[in-house]
DNA sequence: CGCTATCTTGACGCGAGTCAATAGTGGTGG
DNA sequence: CCACCACTATTGACTCGCGTCAAGATAGCG
């Protein structure tokens, strides 16, 4: 089957045939987990309950109602989070990129279905094992709330989006969002790559396969961004997008406060 | 200005003429708090750094925009979180009950405007003194830790409401929701109170005053809910509304793993 | 009792979804 | 190496649901 591209070097996917198997000293995305900077006592203890999982493209990790069991990091590739409706509606999530944690939650079972958008490498955490050191090291389960709560900033972020963006300021924010991320893997070009169908970007952002094209061509159309192959977008007017993504400075604002009633 | 009822019990509005000033231990809403069941010691601390805020009907407790100070827990009353664009698009991310806690987040600026929905009563932490007791007491982070989780999924299922769901199966959702949480206030009847005008609700589901009203005679024409006053919904068929809220059993689903392609 | 704000209901229009046809793309096999 | 096939993406024509606008009903408050 026919997915998007594997060369993507954002993505940190294995070069040279190297193995995805590396100690955590060596781990290039570790700059950007919730263990970087942790202390070497703790990383020797995560260091082993941890262990390295490959998912191959379009194959699936982890299934809605599927015991929590493990969680995960995100080292190499991308990921999708999906939630499927009985009667066949789609909601995408989140992506995960390397560096992002996967499946915070309360309840003891995975909520969402978790598929490999390309060939991806985690880190695999035994849950418990993670429980039992959290508890010895308050430190580790700080940096875990950081992170939730940052998920937690993003979540409500993309309600937003979702309740009450259009279509194309959905499509910009959603370009910068992936702009920026890919800028902290270290690739701050304004070249982005894709690495999920277009379906899945309109399951992401609440709209249909058709509505996303049309919202790509009506940026390409007004000079905004150029599309030279379907899965890579070259960002033309930063400027011009955050001015469509009327959410997307907000995110960033600190303390600036803007006009109001 | 006409405000939705104060005569929710199920909300611990003051009583008789009660102060709203009372030691934790006599704290009505603390087993519904993430303070609930912290041992003696972490409550002192914890008490020593709280002070307790009146906030009016209609008058705002933070702007998007403020440092933060402090974070809250609400006692009695109601509160909406509310993020205003420049354009005038509003967006309720959440309402708060008592015994949540409000403003997980990762920035030092609030995010949000925080207002009154009715009088309400808060806990005030300190920020800095509230950082500091997580790191003293390992215990508490982690309740809050908790809490962020259970934010986070409810934040994702609001994400397929505002991206996959219609207008009636919206609301549905909605009035369960609200109806699971007046029941955890201790109010398990079906008469719900609606703490909030229809405009708040219409931009918490990402939708318009008039589609609300539209919806909510839908419900009614279909007997699945009465509405003897604007501010009271009966639930006649609760098992009505769950069948429209398709994501409504997902939500509390645990493990069994429902029909999928 | 009347003012004002909210809520409800109706008529209408637009934007995004649906359906359908075409173009592009990547993989496979002759 | 090229032709074919399957799938995805794009574009257009049409439909319909929700938003917009407007009028009337209801409710709280002075």
């Amino acid at each position: 089957m026919p997915w998007p591209p594997y060369d993507n070097p954002c993505l940190f996917a294995p070069q040279n045939g190297g193995s995805f198997l590396e100690h955590c000293a060596l781990c290039r995305t570790r700059p950007l987990s919730f263990c970087a900077v942790l202390p070497p006592v703790e990383m020797q203890a995560l260091e082993s309950i941890a262990s390295t999982q490959i998912v191959l493209a379009g194959s699936t990790l982890v299934r809605q109602g599927d015991p929590r069991r493990y969680v995960y990091t995100v080292t190499a590739g991308a990921m999708r989070v999906v939630r499927l409706l009985p009667d066949g509606r789609r909601q995408v999530t989140a992506f995960a990129l390397p560096g992002n944690y996967l499946s915070f939650s309360q309840s003891e079972y995975h909520r969402y279905d978790i598929e490999a958008l390309t060939d991806t490498s985690l880190c695999r955490f035994n849950y418990d094992g993670m429980v039992a050191l959290c508890t010895r090291f308050p430190h580790l389960e700080h940096k875990l709330f950081e992170r939730a709560c940052q998920e937690l900033d993003e979540a409500r972020e993309h309600m937003v989006l979702l309740a009450r963006m259009n279509p194309t300021e959905r499509l910009a924010d959603f370009l910068l969002q992936l702009a920026a991320q890919q800028a902290r893997c270290g690739d701050s070009g304004n070249i982005l790559t894709l690495p999920m169908p277009r379906a899945d970007i309109a399951d992401h952002l609440g709209m249909t396969v058709e509505t996303v094209s049309r919202s790509l061509s009506t940026l390409r159309t007004r000079q905004l961004i150029a599309l030279p192959e379907t899965y890579r977008v070259v960002i033309l007017d930063l400027p011009g997008l955050k001015a469509l993504s009327i959410s997307y400075d907000a995110r960033e604002a600190t303390g600036t406060n803007g006009s109001r009633r």
